[in-house]
DNA sequence: ATAACAAAACGCAACGTCACGTTATTGATT
DNA sequence: AATCAATAACGTGACGTTGCGTTTTGTTAT
């Protein structure tokens, strides 16, 4: 790329405002909650103007959503031997955001906001989540590869089945999510077993 | 109750008025979305002052939920005979207010917003979800009565999953769920089968 | 020289509250 | 029976506040 070599003329964007801005808004996100994080509590945490904020984002909720993204851009899911066991392991990582208090709350914030925008919405979803979409894809498809699932499955409900359950009771009803908890799911998923009450 | 009989004195609140709000409110909602729906535009087209909103509800969040709150008002699912044909109609119920194109962002927006005040969040979980949750127990409890699911199944956890799906596709993202999808679920839930791609 | 920077001010939209005069109902007084 | 406070909700309109996104100004770094 030319851009690279052909530096700008005038001074360069501040890499450092950029990041402090990042951090400023995750603390107040998790201070604050979405609702009440503003763009000038943002600015005057990080030492910066408003108008270098607007300068990287164009709005409140697409800085969120940059701040979301980073946690959900999931890794491929190593291969255990044991199908189960991946998918469990893809169950796990898709929760682990929701235990941050703010985490939820945050996404369906800013997912609501970028709503009022109707391309937007687009934007969301495909940034945010068509890498899980991927992910899941390829762990289902162990599963059918080792003969567990049938091999007409239609994997991409059963994603949705199981990121239902998870966004549900995680993003929705902040409910925590045990192993108990994706223990039952895995076992519905793929043994068609039902959830047992457990003797507690 | 005497508060009927020893009525108030002063001039009554007005029914006509409120109802006035109400009918505003669902329209704009259907026009405009949650987002850009406002007190001040709700008050102009019910032909009401803002103090006459605020005295009935607290917040634009509160008075979108008594909207919302009517269509899930979910009455008792007939005995048909068939538990899994129960368990569809009660499916098509949830699903029902969804297919209106407002009523999904609308709902997030509201929960949302009601997420802001930590007591919200009960208010909203207690009015919005508590019918559906028993109508759901008593279906899958026929179900279970039925021989069709174990005595000890986890109906809760059912539920969920149940309604996850429902959520996350039909308020969420906003696909629409057919008649397929309702049969899938089904096979899913009480027979644990997988759901097959369709031949298209 | 040029462009990003921080700071400060702008106009806008919606908020929630208030004071005002009006209207509807109740309870006491004629 | 007719009248008249007292009371309370009404619609209107204006208020100050907040946060937005933009624009301006002077400074700083390349």
């Amino acid at each position: 790329m030319t851009d690279e070599q052909r530096r700008r003329r005038g001074r360069p964007r501040s890499e450092q405002a950029h990041d402090a801005v990042l951090a400023a808004a995750r603390e107040l996100l998790a201070e604050v909650g979405y609702a009440r994080l503003t763009i000038e509590g943002v600015a005057a945490r990080a030492g910066v103007g408003k108008t270098t904020i607007y300068r990287w984002w164009s709005s409140k909720a697409e800085l969120v959503a940059e701040i979301l993204y980073r946690p959900i851009s999931i890794e491929e899911i190593p291969e255990s031997g044991s199908p189960r066991d991946d998918l469990a392991a893809n169950i796990r990582l898709i929760v682990e955001p929701f235990t941050d208090p703010w985490y939820g709350p945050a996404l369906t914030g800013a997912r609501n906001d970028l709503n009022a925008d109707p391309e937007g919405q687009k934007a969301f979803q495909a940034q945010i989540m068509s890498g899980r979409r991927d992910t899941g894809r390829a762990v289902f498809q162990r599963l059918v590869d080792a003969g567990d699932l049938p091999p007409d499955t239609d994997v991409d409900y059963l994603i949705d089945v199981m990121s239902g359950l998870l966004v549900y009771r995680g993003a929705i009803w902040r409910q925590p999510i045990t192993e108990e908890d994706v223990r039952k799911l895995v076992a519905l998923l793929v043994d068609g077993r039902p959830p047992r009450r457990t003797p507690s």
